[in-house]
RNA sequence: GGCGUCAUAGCCAAGUGGUAAGGCAGAGGUCUGCAAAACCUUUAUUCCCCGGUUCAAAUCCGGGUGACGCCUCCA
């Protein structure tokens, strides 16, 4: 299987530290505010990489964390807690911001088939962990005290920018509007680790810590949650591009200089979902949530579908249009399915295998969704028997999880069974009357019995073997 | 200003040196009194532009242009 690398910017090879098994951690989301239908689709895209390396019989650990602590809106004293922030504008305290927040994340993930991780930590259950860190970080070197904070000396390493060719003059101070420079630091890249002298009277959560009374800073909880949960070697880090610099880019900072050898080998950054102006930004205060969807009538395995059809190294532009689009398309593929016979045939196994090869070969190939969707279409076009179609569907969906099975036989047993025998009655006559105005050429009165079929809440279907009906409402 | 990613039809897209997959929408057709559904057919002489390498370039190289991202809030 091949991945595309961050680090290398190029396609590697993926081979992971101990044979058969994975450890991947995820960022998980600041839980401020309801995450917005463009932090799904990173969610989405690397639960699809997390199941297919399952799919590939990999033992899959899978870490996240919740940020409730130390995510401020600048990384200078200036900047405020989004936790706090978050917390006042609602009337509540931090811990029940954080909580709602969380709640509403993973049920969002619930909604758009998106598998919990093994292990979900937030922030504030580690800080003994970051102290550990921070200390043996202070020990040998790596980080220093100014000004009543902690900050991690990033002149002290070799290598400091991973992601990127910067060079640290050509960084410019402040190119977003509200951030200050902090004269604490000895360089420009340095950033806090823990935070004891702080303008936020009124910061909730405190903890003791050898610098003093203070909270930890938001880049040392990633690194310490994952080293805690799957040792000193990862092996896939995923995120949002908007993360490599500086987030992840602290992470390995301060997490190899801790360790003393290489972390983690493959980074995976999905790319934005862009609106017309650029990427769908909470802090732009425009953003569409998922229920916001739902209550337009959106399923959210239609949004799932839609981010499928692209893969996550291209930018997506979210508009009412593309969606339709997709859902048009989701629809036709489900309405398809339901019109296979699961009876029809035993699965033929060997036709299979090279159909399958299709799927294999595309997600093998940094996970490209777009042409794995295509092996779908594939099996639905190929001369193999339905049971043959739905078995391949069936399996192809243990990874794209688009309910492919599910709605299809509700489709099915919708079309067999009709739900009101006293409605079906009431149509089943009119259906009979229109016969008899369709053969006396009465069509004026044969449209109008079907605007009161349609009124009933459903559709009719004019067939050879005669007039067929759907409930559709 | 620096750094990075990308550019293929109305839209989503595949393509990694051998002559432009697939999906949605559109068009035509079959069926129908009409419609819907379903099915069939069809839709890029050309891949942002200009050069170069090659028998052969959407693919490689050089130079432009544009979009997006990052440069201490973000997925």
């Amino acid at each position: 299987m091949k991945l595309y690398n961050s680090l290398s910017h190029e396609k590697e090879e993926f081979v992971p530290h101990t044979p058969g098994k994975v450890s991947m951690y995820t960022c998980g989301p600041t839980v401020y505010n309801f995450a917005h239908i463009g932090n799904l689709r990173t969610y989405i895209m690397e639960d699809v990489l997390d199941r297919y390396l399952r799919y590939s019989g990999y033992e899959v650990k899978r870490v996240m964390n919740i940020t409730d602590v130390g995510h401020l809106t600048g990384d200078s004293d200036e900047g405020e807690d989004k936790m706090l922030s978050g917390a006042k504008r609602e009337h509540k305290s931090v811990m029940e911001i954080a909580k709602f927040y969380t709640d509403a994340f993973f049920s969002d993930c619930k909604r758009l088939n998106i598998r919990r991780p093994d292990v979900v930590e937030p922030a504030t259950a580690c800080i003994g962990q970051f102290i550990k860190v921070i200390k043996k970080l202070m020990e040998t070197g790596y980080a220093y005290e100014a000004g009543g904070n902690v900050y991690f000396d990033t002149s002290k390493l070799e290598q400091y920018y991973v992601f990127h060719n910067f060079e640290e003059e050509e960084l410019r101070d402040g190119v977003r509007e509200g951030v200050e420079k902090d004269e604490n630091k000895r360089n420009k890249a340095d950033f806090v680790l823990w935070f004891t002298k702080s303008k936020f009277d009124n910061q909730e959560l405190k903890w003791n810590s050898p610098w003093g009374v203070g909270y930890p800073g938001w880049h040392i909880e990633c690194s310490c949650i994952s080293m805690k949960n799957l040792g000193e070697y990862l092996d896939i880090h995923c995120g949002g591009i908007d993360n490599a610099f500086p987030h992840h880019t602290n992470e390995i900072a301060q997490s190899e200089a801790y360790l003393g050898h290489k972390w983690c080998n493959y980074w995976v950054h999905v790319l934005h979902l862009n609106t017309g102006s650029g990427k769908m930004s909470k802090s732009k205060g425009e953003f569409l949530t998922l229920s916001r969807l739902a209550e337009k009538g959106y399923d959210p395995i239609a949004y799932r579908f839609f981010c499928l059809q692209s893969h996550y190294r291209r930018n997506l532009v979210f508009t009412y249009e593309n969606l339709d689009n997709a859902v048009q398309a989701y629809d036709k593929l489900i309405a398809r399915l339901a019109q296979l016979d699961p009876r029809d045939g035993e699965v033929n196994k060997e036709a299979a295998e090279s159909l399958r090869a299709k799927f294999t070969e595309a997600m093998d190939n940094d996970i490209n969704t777009s042409l794995a969707v295509t092996a779908l279409y594939d099996v639905l076009k190929a001369d193999v028997n339905d049971a043959t179609k739905l078995w391949l569907a069936e399996d192809f969906d243990r990874v794209l999880c688009l309910d492919l099975i599910k709605k299809a036989e509700e489709k099915r047993s919708a079309d067999a069974a009709q739900a009101d025998p006293e409605l079906c009655r009431k149509i089943e006559a009119l259906i009979e009357e229109r016969a008899a105005a369709k053969r006396d050429k009465n069509y004026a009165r044969a449209d109008e019995i079907r605007n009161e079929i349609s009124a009933l809440g459903a559709v009719l279907e004019d067939t050879k073997d005669g007039t067929k009906y759907k409930i559709v409402k």
